[in-house]
DNA sequence: TTTT
DNA sequence: TTTT
């Protein structure tokens, strides 16, 4: 049940390869970046100009584990989830809040294109799953180096809760 | 246009009054907060659980204006626009970034309820409009007082800008 | 799982009771139709324009029994679901077609206002359900009788088939 | 303005070529028939079921332009609309409803994959537009040849006018 | 900070 | 048939 509607609708590319870790129960929780753009003619200089958009998308799951397995660097996706902001304690104590776009249960996830648009008839990813214990920073991040959120703490994982 | 789609729906009741603010073109910027709850109940102890999630959302343009006038604490309302990052510096100079969904042209803003349902009669805001110079450090960030993000440098807008 | 997207998403009034009906399995079906309307300056004459769209909105599984129990004709309602187009025969035998927008499983309900909006303190419906053999036809029809599609045969209805 | 929302979200591929016409004041309109599909184990037969829905899809304005040019039949696509139905008179003289998703200013229009995924390097087509009078019918309809709707008039289309 |  |  909920009182109140929470969704969020992306179709873009994903910046990177899957991120799939195991919590304890053995569900999977699968992170990707999508990138959505917008272009626009600037009225003052006349120049079309791009802006893009990084999003953190999380799958829970049976999602996590079929964007695990089929998503790419380069895919482009559909995704509906919703909205979820976490608070996280930098290196120097101090908190800081990340939202992230949650797929699970009353989410969706839709590969686009008729085949592998990025890596013409490249195989999926095996399916067995070391989980990842330095997790990278995400492509979006790459830049300068900010101090990148870490993996969520989902350990109390369970299906009886909505995330 | 647009590569991409990056869409945010959103019901829910209003945290605040809303803030608005007028930039050096004349165009009105609004702020609010918005809360969506899920419940469901815990596998384990059998006792109802409750999450609230709290969402930024700036309004721009004639939405704004409406936005500032019409809600207040409290209202039910139907929002759609679209997830934008930004990036702040913190009074320690580390990089914050802030989530904020956008809603302008291309957005939509509803209220619901037939009437007034947190007000009864009182009347819609007067339509006058003082720029505030000083922003009150909004509400959420209050209880132990983490740094908020600063209102965002929105001096540039217009209507060239999707944003 | 699917291949495709197919959402529906609508915030409009309640044109009459729910009607709700029961599957030989037990499962509930409740039908309603729900309003949304869009008003608009006419450039030419400068009068102010009014279009009103009805769609006709079929619930199954939990949310048939809370849409019956709970919605009134003018309640205020979020409804996201599918659109699913039935065929059925006319009484000249010729085919019909009817779009409905199907709640069920993935879809979602949201009654809006803080209170009952349109009844005051009115009770919701008893929770007792006699099938109702003889369905009139809805009110939509009654102005100058066309002829109304028939209650879909849903009997087959079960948890295996997504609708 | 609007009071209530009316969405339709489609993400799927496209039944035929783009019919385009033009109306008396010089804008395009074009119609496309899209499928979206769903399918699911049968937990009777254990067999893998599928089921196709078919839309209509009606594009007004310049998002008609772009789809008339550069959709095709098999063309992935995102479609974002609102619900509209119209009544017709069937040559029996009785009355018919069509229900269409109406895209134009306030819908959204994606073309999904990276390249052409139906037809390898075809050029988009020359954009010309003899307005066909006989609309064949559907490819939906192909089966059984029931009366298809007539081409909505759209004469008095207006950029007034939303729809 | 909202709401049920 | 709703609602503002």
């Amino acid at each position: 049940m909920a009182r109140g509607v929470n969704k969020v609708i992306l179709v873009g590319n994903v910046g990177g390869d899957p991120e799939t870790r195991y919590l304890p129960n053995g569900n999977a929780v699968t992170n990707i970046s999508i990138a959505t753009s917008d272009s626009w003619n600037d009225k003052q200089t006349g120049q079309r100009q791009e802006r893009t958009e990084w999003h953190r998308v999380v799958f829970f799951g049976k999602l996590a584990e079929i964007a695990g397995e089929y998503l790419r660097k380069g895919s482009q996706v559909y995704v509906e989830g919703r909205l979820q902001t976490r608070k996280w304690q930098g290196q120097d104590g101090q908190d800081r809040y990340t939202t992230e776009v949650i797929v699970d249960i009353g989410g969706q996830m839709q590969m686009l294109g008729s085949r592998n648009d990025d890596g013409g008839n490249r195989p999926p990813a095996a399916r067995q799953s070391p989980p990842r214990e330095n997790r990278p920073a995400p492509a979006a991040a790459q830049r300068q180096a900010p101090e990148p959120p870490p993996a969520a703490d989902y350990d109390s994982f369970d299906d009886d809760i909505p995330f």
